[in-house]
DNA sequence: GAGATGACCATTG
DNA sequence: GCAATGGCCATCT
């Protein structure tokens, strides 16, 4: 089981209605700085993929795109769809981040 | 091999 | 809450 495989587990495992954090799930893949890394891999999925990368969010509650970007707008919209609002440009983590 | 870049984080003031 | 700072990992030039 790769760092990467392991990365994609946690990723599919996100409930539905949660979010997780690039160190969280970092840490979780078992590279606890390496949220960089995390980020990198999301970019590199292929379009069709399977897995919720909208689930996956910055440390500050804030989809990491460009506001009013497309992507932006694509994981608006999913989030929005289970529930997760965004309130002034950001999403309460408190509410909503994946306990594990 | 050095420097820049990126879907980042924690700490500090 | 926000900005600056230093750190992290991988890739590209």
């Amino acid at each position: 089981m790769t760092a990467e495989e392991t990365l994609y587990q946690f990723i599919a495992a996100i409930p539905f209605g949660n979010v997780a954090t690039y160190g969280q799930l970092a840490r979780l893949a078992g590279r606890p700085n390496a949220a960089r890394w995390v980020g990198r891999t999301l970019k590199h999925l292929p379009k069709d993929t399977k897995l919720p990368w909208h689930r996956v969010i910055n440390a500050q509650g804030k989809i990491s795109f460009p506001e009013n970007s497309e992507p932006w707008n694509v994981q608006k919209d999913k989030l929005a769809d289970e529930g997760i609002l965004l309130h002034n440009g950001r999403i309460r983590l408190k509410d909503f981040q994946w306990q594990c």
